[in-house]
DNA sequence: TAAAAAATAGTACAAGCGACCTATATTTTA
DNA sequence: TAAAATATAGGTCGCTTGTACTATTTTTTA
């Protein structure tokens, strides 16, 4: 289970009941963000899900912005922490720990929090920079595991090379969320999709060439 | 450019002044989910956008939700409606033709409505069946089109693992669509995204086997 | 323990929402 | 052209929203 991180905010929750209350009050945020979509999150529903009132919600939090930025803070947090774990799961060859890093995250999209809470991501980072950037800042990190392994199993790449290359595999992992994430439609054969991304993923980063990412090659 | 496709409502806008209005209203809508999405569509914001009143919106749509499906549906016939054309432009080798069909989705991506819309789409379909339904529908056809390439490219294939490989190779160019999409941070290097996407699919569909896909194979 | 700081509930409010109704204007039909 | 069908604007309703304010209780500090 992904825990919420706290982001102590200045001024206020300086103390031991405001620390808990926030982290009540981010939980509650998203669980109703998974659970209905940011489109039905409302200052009232996030305070009952605490179990607080308005004006004690507000206290914490004096606008909706604010609490939506920690709230993208925290989650966001907990993936990158998640990320950082799979790091230190370093074990055998690099290919293994390549296919280990591919399998961990088609699994993960299996779970409602990622299959929820992505799709809201993505959306919202269409209209609010604030979160486009925060977004961008999670996939830095999480391209940043593939792009070491890449590194080592594919030495030839440049750096440029190796970046898109990186960013074409955790990209392509992500489209997979609204088809074989949580109670999705593929989802029964999310391990089969799983074996076509590993082996298709593997051999790319093992041969690409430079000339391949140019156009230069046959097409 | 997409055209909105028209989608004649019984009993209303049978006439051909209604049948412009129900137009307009679904290209206000559609610029609105654009724009600012759907959390931000409201029936008001509509109306001021088609030029007419709340109250003559209410005649065509009499609430929110008969709205929003019909947009969805005319949204996404259009797209069905591209697919089509895109299996028209049967050309050369079926390699070249699958090829082809990678390098303009991709391209699509960068459009804004592309962008902008589907991630509305699949945030909205975690939370709403009539949603999650037409989303199905749009991406069976889209897949159509490359199954019928696999299965002249990779004869061995069985029905099953040839519909997991495209569903591989459509849900991985979606994927793109944060990354590479209109004014993203990876838009100026779409074309060797491109690049890598043809050269990777076109591999993994002409080689991959039943043992690949079942995970019978080496890892 | 007394004063100060922090936390809390309750209330109020203006704005915006979807939905509904009615009267009028426009267009089509016969 | 008269009648019928369609289209339109404007207003109103009850409800929800985010935000603000106030009074009270609880906790910490000195």
């Amino acid at each position: 289970m992904r825990e919420i991180q706290l982001q102590v905010r200045p001024g206020t929750a300086a103390f031991s009941k405001g620390q808990e209350r926030v982290l009540k009050i981010l939980q509650s945020a998203r669980d109703l963000m998974i659970s209905s979509g940011y489109h039905n999150l409302t200052l009232r529903k996030v305070a009952a899900g605490a179990g607080i009132s308005v004006g004690n919600l507000n206290y914490y939090y004096s606008n909706k912005q604010d609490l939506l930025r920690d709230l993208l803070n925290s989650v966001i947090e907990s993936y990158i922490e998640e990320f950082d774990k799979v790091r230190q799961d370093a074990g055998a060859s690099p290919e293994k720990q390549f296919v280990a890093i591919i399998r961990f995250i088609i699994e993960d999209l299996g779970t409602q929090e990622t299959t929820h809470f992505f799709p809201e991501l993505w959306a919202l980072s269409n209209h609010d920079s604030y979160a486009a950037e925060r977004m961008d800042e999670l996939y830095i990190k999480a391209r940043a595991v593939l792009n070491d392994l890449i590194c080592i199993l594919n030495p030839a790449l440049n750096e440029q090379d190796r970046q898109q290359v990186a960013l074409f595999v955790s990209a392509s992992m992500e489209g997979l969320t609204p088809f074989v994430g949580f109670e999705k439609p593929w989802s029964s054969q999310r391990s089969s999709i799983s074996n076509i991304a590993a082996s298709s993923f593997l051999h790319l980063v093992t041969t690409i060439t430079a000339e391949d990412i140019s156009g230069l090659a046959v097409p």
